[in-house]
DNA sequence: CACATGATCGCCT
DNA sequence: GGCGATCATGTGG
């Protein structure tokens, strides 16, 4: 099996010189279109052998739960799988598509509530490659983020988290990306993006 | 540029 | 047994 948790070296970050404060639960435990919202202009950064990886999330989709037929905890869907989402806010649910690639997602509201937003996309530091991360399967990959990362707590662990981004972008709204299959759901607003930023995965 | 396809496997029916 | 919160590559216009 292709257990590559090796982060791309191109996306080496230091934290604390850019200046990042990591988001705290209460984030986290927002309204899911608010942390939607909220996440782009933030910083994913997770550690590997002592140093920090990262990137800029520039497009995120929201999930709510069990009235949302894209979402894996539809209907109350309780499986080994999705029992990460089930979690209190602030915690990662990672899952695999397609059987080959990995997406990350962050755990919103209390627990039990099984609500997540999709980390899309992402820009890496100066000297990444801009399109490095532009894709769900493309900013897992280039993180080292697998499956066995769901369930991690975002919150004051040393392996990932969530950093607070400077300045606000401009955002943009569209329907989310690959849920055809989700009826009435499928329409919904509930993709959130970085308008000026040449890394969102899907342009129209 | 717009499709079309294959890869590959966990989960649901 | 079918299909998916994807991606890279291939074909044709």
């Amino acid at each position: 099996m292709i257990a590559n948790n090796r982060p791309d070296p191109r996306l080496a970050i230091d934290p604390a010189g850019l200046g990042l404060a990591a988001c705290a639960r209460p984030f986290f435990r927002r309204g899911t279109v608010a942390v939607a919202r909220g996440l782009v202009g933030a910083w994913i950064a997770r550690r590997w052998r002592g140093r920090w990886y990262g990137g800029r999330i520039v497009e995120t989709e929201a999930y709510l739960g069990v009235t949302d037929r894209a979402a894996h905890s539809w209907a109350g869907r309780r499986t080994p799988r999705v029992e990460p989402m089930y979690a209190d806010g602030g915690h990662l649910y990672v899952f695999l598509v397609y059987g080959m690639h990995s997406c990350a997602n962050v755990v919103t509201r209390a627990e039990g509530v099984p609500e997540a937003v999709l980390l899309r996309a992402a820009e890496g530091p100066d000297g990444a490659p801009v399109r490095l991360l532009s894709g769900p399967g493309k900013l897992c990959a280039g993180l080292g983020i697998t499956t066995g990362w769901s369930g991690r707590d975002l919150v004051g662990g040393e392996s990932v988290r969530i950093l607070r981004g400077r300045g606000r972008p401009r955002l943009a709204v569209s329907r989310r990306i690959g849920i055809d299959y989700a009826g009435e759901a499928k329409e919904w607003p509930l993709r959130f993006y970085d308008r000026d930023s040449e890394a969102v995965s899907v342009r129209r």
